[in-house]
DNA sequence: TATACAATTAAACGATTGCTTGATTGATTA
DNA sequence: TAATCAATCAAGCAATCGTTTAATTGTATA
């Protein structure tokens, strides 16, 4: 049983089909891509951020425009942009006392588009 | 202050880019299109369901060959397989004993392709 | 009908996460 | 230098989430 498991002590089941697993397996990325996928999707995954990055599509905000712009505070947005910049989402660039954020890469809005056809299907 | 929020409570700031702000409002998507982005997004932001969608586009594969290949118990992909069939990412079909689940979108190939290049950069 | 087994489900847990509050940092200006 | 304010940070709390365990469902077959 279980002859082809990666982790045989994890698996319960006693009949697989051997040619398909083995196929996939060869097919798949490594896990280490697949896990930096699922990452990048958490980030994704929050309303917040999700609003934040839309409104960055359109114009450089600085942080206190984004807090007025979704009716939140300046902390809970800092925090949000904190994870976005963390996940190389978005620049900053600092004048006088306002920091100015816009969106680093230009992926997401397609990924966000491609996103918005299945939500809307 | 905060003339211009439309949660002015929750609002903590003197200076806003008014016209900026106004602008963007103007062409962000509706708010529950926003949520449901970040719903679909949050589904993704698993490695688990990622690794199993991402075995899913390469073949069709019952719970036992998911669980083998991913080395993980039958229930926790079980588990999995339901919130991606509420989120209508797969489809599936029984067989005798034997529940086969298949790729339901096409748009999540090209979503996870897009994602990757982030990822990979 | 009784057994076997793939799959599903429910309850419980430990861990993670987003927001709040309050304090602090950094830059400007009176 | 002192005051102001945009922004950040740290700690704490409530809520959410993924896996485990054990029980249950549904189908096939002896």
């Amino acid at each position: 049983m279980c002859a082809y498991a990666t982790d045989a002590d994890r698996c319960d089941c006693n009949t697989i089909h051997e040619v398909v697993v083995n196929e996939v397996r060869e097919h798949m990325p490594d896990e280490d891509n697949l896990i930096d996928l699922a990452d990048l999707f958490k980030v994704f995954g929050d309303s917040t951020r999700v609003k934040i990055l839309s409104a960055l599509f359109h114009a450089e905000m600085c942080v206190c425009d984004i807090a007025v712009l979704l009716g939140m505070t300046k902390s809970s947005i800092s925090h949000q942009l904190r994870i976005l910049k963390q996940a190389k989402l978005v620049n900053y660039r600092r004048d006088g006392k306002v920091v100015y954020y816009s969106l680093a890469d230009d992926h997401v809005k397609t990924i966000f588009d491609q996103a918005m056809m299945h939500v809307c299907e």
